[in-house]
DNA sequence: ATTTAACTGTTATAGTATATCATTACTGTA
DNA sequence: TACAGTAATGATATACTATAACAGTTAAAT
């Protein structure tokens, strides 16, 4: 997961190893927290491998379902504490027009990203496109706002599920 | 704990008149839904009012609120259907990043929209820029995902709460 | 005037998120 | 090691956002 190599949107059909996938996005939230002097605790670490695990971004109250198997007393808080927790170092977005999280594809470098969501098929891809960011800020710019934070959300069929579907 | 929606802040127009702004957002709906042949009817063109009042993006209870002070007996599904009817008539939008929503300012045509949203003063202004919109399109384009509906929603502060405060 | 479809009323409930205070666990320091 | 201070978690309650389901009413078109 270098910064500079990882532009293009993933589809899960894409046919990737997922655990290998998320074994290594758990190994770099270890680093990523330990250089940063910050806590990645077990309940983090595993509400972020849930968020990970799961293809499609995934509700914090599913998150509440699948961590209550293992852990008593879970409440919504535990979730949003840990969800509140990994979205401030990077390491998982929120979806706006979904209330849902999703794995940070390149947590290393703080940034906005912008997303590809398949109605069809529910996963989202991440694409950090400097075209689109260009022109964001060149529009903000020229009525003299200051932009702090973005939400870019393009739902839509992505093309695996247009080929085989509708 | 209300939200309080009486932002004062209008941004890039100040000085408006809004109650002109209101009532021509109103009269431009009325030969709309009339020249489609859908009723707009009282309640709906309350609610598109209420909306169009606040400026601001206004949340569903709040225009709730505002609607049960005259109209006996609203609840939700009151207002949420209202909502739904503007928004399928592309009279208003609604803002992913606040669960609200907020007057168009160009219903004539469908549009996919931006928004630069204030954090200080509340105001959201509509962008529909071009540049914007072909960025979006070449980088969806380029992966062979069809996009089907867009949100882009930028927060910052505006040029006037720039000047005036942080 | 009657029929039919659209709209609204009403109650209940689902889904998303935070406030608050008590308790436990970690960190640094004497 | 013992202690104090801070960070994290537990636990309960509640706020906020949205929809389901069915009954009753109004408007439009025959």
């Amino acid at each position: 997961m270098g910064k500079g190599n990882d532009h293009k949107a993933r589809f899960a059909e894409d046919g990737h190893d997922h655990r290998r996938c998320v074994a290594e996005a758990l190994e770099t939230a270890d680093a990523l927290c330990a250089g940063r002097g910050v806590r990645l605790t077990k309940l983090r670490r595993r509400v972020l491998e849930l968020v990970w695990t799961s293809h499609a971004p995934i509700g914090a109250y599913d998150v509440l379902r699948r961590l209550s198997q293992e852990h008593d007393g879970a409440a919504p808080p535990t979730v949003y504490r840990a969800l509140d927790f990994l979205l401030e170092q990077g390491l998982i977005h929120r979806i706006e027009s979904l209330n849902a999280f999703v794995g940070c594809a390149d947590p290393a470098e703080a940034h906005a990203s912008q997303f590809l969501i398949c109605q069809d098929c529910g996963a989202a891809a991440e694409l950090q496109d400097p075209a689109i960011n260009r022109a964001l800020a060149r529009s903000a710019g020229s009525l003299g706002f200051l932009v702090k934070d973005k939400t870019v959300e393009l739902r839509g069929l992505c093309a695996h599920c247009r080929e085989s579907g509708a």
